[in-house]
DNA sequence: GTCTATACGGTGATAGAC
DNA sequence: GTCTATCACCGTATAGAC
């Protein structure tokens, strides 16, 4: 099946760099695991610059994908931040992979500009749903304490990106579920 | 001054990985920078993973002394916890460098067991250093609404270094800044 | 679409002269 | 302590056959 030799790629490459940084990964890594040849990657994707921001705007889709349908389904703004939460958890994969933003941003340093910008939205993205979230939260009373929405979120995402950085650390979701432990109380029943 | 190669190694190459990660440095790299070749690197440092280990140590025992220092000078521990928000976001330099531990946990799967181990007691050593300063703050009443310690030094950690990564994906202090800025109101004047 | 072949610079590391 | 010389790869990328 060679039509969907792209999608594979995508697929593998996302792994990758999630388990090993930007730098950490390469052209042959992923022509081994798909079984063909580098020159063939470059058919699919010219330069190692278009195949990673292929993978942040794939990545950024799918993600706002399963945001979206949490916005739909999450019945109080306390639920779409547990929801939320989960997102990041999953992502750490027992401490195995970091969300591909989470390692591209320490990989900053490295990338064009247009993936940097891509990085930047994928951010304010996460930033504006969680603000969101805490506006509802705010409405429904479903968050003691909430302070400015805005806010709150900038923390919260701050918050479940440095937890899987932690917890990737010592390949375990523990130091996640221990620095999400107060954020989750304050969710009531839906933490 | 030959004598001082080894200190102006470990200057450069610090500074070099907590701008473009572990694996995005090499020998080169330092080489060129401090005027000397590849070859003479090796007699300071064996291999790659012997200057990784000897910068992480360096750097755990620099921030341990400025964390000592912070808890004789700081009066309260609202004090303390602003303190520790500071030497983050000074680490950050506007955007353009992460805390060394956290560069390299976006890189641990590189990282050899020993490394792993160095970087973990660091986390751990905030933690302890943090659970500190959120019971000084229990019994000195300078935060509002303390959770339980050493829930509150795991969500302080997690933020900072969360907000550190979110602000080198922008080049800027500012999404460090707005993601503390909730913390930072229930230090009082203190933040 | 995938291959072989190849270019060409970078990579960590070693041996041995000075 | 630092050098030159050299090693054995690995890195992205391209040309052109099939």
């Amino acid at each position: 099946m060679p039509a969907d030799t792209k999608a594979k790629l995508l697929e593998s490459a996302e792994r990758i760099v999630r388990e090993r940084g930007y730098n950490g990964f390469s052209y042959a890594d992923l022509a081994q695991e798909i079984g063909i040849r580098t020159a063939s990657i470059h058919y699919h994707f010219r330069a190692k610059s278009d195949l990673v921001l292929a993978l942040i705007e794939r990545y950024a889709e799918r993600i706002a994908g399963g945001l979206a349908d949490l916005s739909r389904t999450g019945p109080t703004g306390a639920h779409r931040i547990a929801g939320y939460i989960a997102v990041y958890r999953d992502a750490l994969r027992e401490g195995s992979s970091l969300c591909l933003c989470v390692s591209l941003s320490a990989d900053a340093e490295s990338l064009e500009p247009t993936a940097l910008s891509a990085l930047e939205a994928f951010h304010r993205a996460g930033v504006a749903w969680l603000t969101e979230a805490f506006e509802l939260a705010t409405a429904d009373g479903s968050i003691e304490r909430v302070g400015v929405p805005a806010s709150e979120a900038a923390a919260t995402l701050a918050l479940v990106e440095g937890a899987q950085l932690v917890g990737r650390a010592s390949r375990s979701v523990e130091p996640f579920d221990a620095a999400v432990l107060l954020l989750r109380a304050r969710l009531g029943d839906a933490g």
